[in-house]
DNA sequence: TTTATTTACGCAATCGATGCCAAATGAAGC
DNA sequence: GCTTCATTTGGCATCGATTGCGTAAATAAA
């Protein structure tokens, strides 16, 4: 702020006090007599003083604030997730300033970096499809910040974390495609690295299993960018088009990959060959598409708000924590249009 | 944060130079020798020292950080925009941080000054749709906070504003209706206050008049939480089809106001009283709907970054700036299904 | 040799707020 | 009347970095 504000000596010097007096009247302190509080408040008031949050946070080394990042805003289930967030961090006196990594590892490590060195007392993060190092949170970890991770948790970082049950969400989704009849089921999903990709993964090849419908790789597609390329998600849809054996069912990984997908999906399924398909997403608006969409939705506004929950936990305690857990929600699959046979 | 950290004091004993010496050496001053300053230079990449901005902050003034308040990042067009202006600022070295009000005044009024205390360098704003007393923004601005007003923009401060042709777009939304044969034409709106919905409103109405159709009060429905409670849209909706005669088109003002209209009336039109319907909306997704959804496109994108080259400007200049634009961006109407005859 | 001029650096104030320590004042106790 | 103690208040250092001013040492000019 490059104007000039109230200061604690403006009120010092009007009022004929020191600065500490001021200060510590306005902290209600014990030490100081009522009179002179009432003066000081009184004037405070009337001139509107409010204290100055960086000269505090330089001197305490806090800032009531809290960091998260995100990929993207645009994906319904952090933008829910963030609400969550947002409301819990409020209601217990914390401002949050968010920011987005665009699933790019390098802006990642800026924007963690800014909001650490901006002192904020926490930060609530879900990793870029990116990143594969850890070390730019590993470092502000070991030095005392708190963190605690979400959806796209890191394992080798010991905090707490909030996840879905990705396993179960995929292989409730695979399930339930296999009991409605479809025998060929691919499965498109984002980098190979992420926690929750891996959990997906797994959760579908059990069903198969669990099924005795035999796994075969190349039904499994990668978009190393998690689908903010459109291209790559068009790539692994021609591609799983082109075999001979085509796939009668498509379950993706992740809402931003289903966005992308389906205007492709509708085109082809449109020119006569009918997959069905179903995704994880959190979007309002799937019931509108044509068929409706079935997905598995997770409980967002929840994850956000448990995450949150606990990082307070973890700022305001006194004595450092040593025993960290994990949190798991239960996704949710809708039925809908799209998986019918 | 409250871990230590590398400060320019560690780097002055460590060599034995005063703390101003290894600033000057650190910022390549004149008045330092080459070899102090290789010195200097050394440890602190050895040691990985970086400035706490915070400290410069309180210093400066500034702190190379703008803030960015808008309603909801669930709306596209406001993530749109936020992405417009990440690409902006990032390359012209600014991080920003950013908040969401919710459409709340409060909340609006708490994120604004939050960032202002917190030394952003700028503030973009779109304001909330409760906002009808600016007083925490005029406060600010007159205080020499430069502030750059996009979309929802605020007339009665003087300074860079971004918006798009409101009275366009609907103007041009409202005759593709009456060329497609509606004459009756409703139209869900947010708060009246609102600036964009005061031009969307005019520009509906001047279509109306040019095609000589009366216009009629009550086929307008303002939702004052802008969308954000369902059941304001509902209500607009139920109202709407108590009429006799009932409206043949619907003309929403608003990404969240579409995106919530859009359940109800499928419902309706399954229901075999088949209405028209077109919006303003930024998703990606309208293609999917059935029918598929005729809207009008603000280029969000664009606007993000004009703001942002606006704000980063008035920074950034030397002299006050006392000569204000408003840059207006056009809207494109697309035509799909839905406003099919 | 003396004086002037560079060069290279240190001191201390500053930004806004906090908090330790000391000091001033007045009252109570002997 | 003097010591003791509590109450209130002021002074100063601190957080991390920048910067105007002062100055010692080294070099150049007289």
């Amino acid at each position: 702020m490059k104007f000039e504000s109230v200061t604690i000596k403006d009120i010092a010097l009007k009022l004929n006090l020191s600065k500490s007096t001021v200060s510590r009247a306005l902290r209600d302190s014990y030490e100081i007599s009522n009179e002179t509080k009432k003066l000081v408040l009184e004037y405070a008031k009337k001139i509107n003083y409010r204290p100055n949050p960086i000269a505090l946070s330089l001197k305490e080394r806090r800032s009531h604030t809290i960091g998260i990042v995100v990929p993207e805003f645009s994906n319904n289930f952090f933008s829910q997730a963030i609400n969550g967030m947002e409301s819990i961090a409020y209601s217990s006196g914390y401002n949050v300033i968010i920011t987005q990594s665009h699933e790019s590892y390098d802006r990642e490590v800026i924007n963690v970096e800014h909001m650490a060195y901006r002192s904020v007392d926490g930060l609530l993060i879900s990793v870029s499809v990116e990143t594969e190092n850890f070390d730019h949170l590993k470092k502000l970890h070991d030095r005392g910040l708190p963190i605690v991770f979400f959806d796209r948790i890191v394992e080798e970082i010991d905090t707490y974390k909030v996840v879905c049950d990705n396993f179960k969400g995929a292989y409730d989704a695979t399930t339930h495609l296999i009991k409605n009849g479809f025998t060929n089921i691919a499965h498109i999903t984002s980098a190979e690295q992420l926690f929750i990709t891996q959990k997906r993964l797994a959760g579908y090849r059990k069903a198969l299993e669990d099924h005795k419908i035999p796994f075969q790789e190349d039904l499994i597609k990668h978009c190393i960018h998690g689908g903010t390329i459109t291209k790559e998600v068009d790539d692994a849809i021609t591609s799983l088009l082109s075999k001979k054996k085509k796939p009668d069912a498509i379950l993706s990984a992740g809402d931003r990959i289903t966005t992308v997908m389906l205007p492709v999906l509708k085109k082809l399924n449109k020119a006569a060959h009918k997959i069905a398909y179903m995704g994880f997403s959190n979007s309002d608006l799937t019931d509108l598409f044509t068929p409706s969409l079935s997905v598995i939705r997770q409980p967002a506004f929840e994850i956000g708000q448990a995450a949150m929950e606990q990082l307070i936990k973890i700022i305001e305690s006194k004595r450092p924590i040593k025993e960290f857990t994990t949190k798991t929600f239960e996704s949710k699959i809708i039925i809908k249009e799209s998986t019918k046979k």
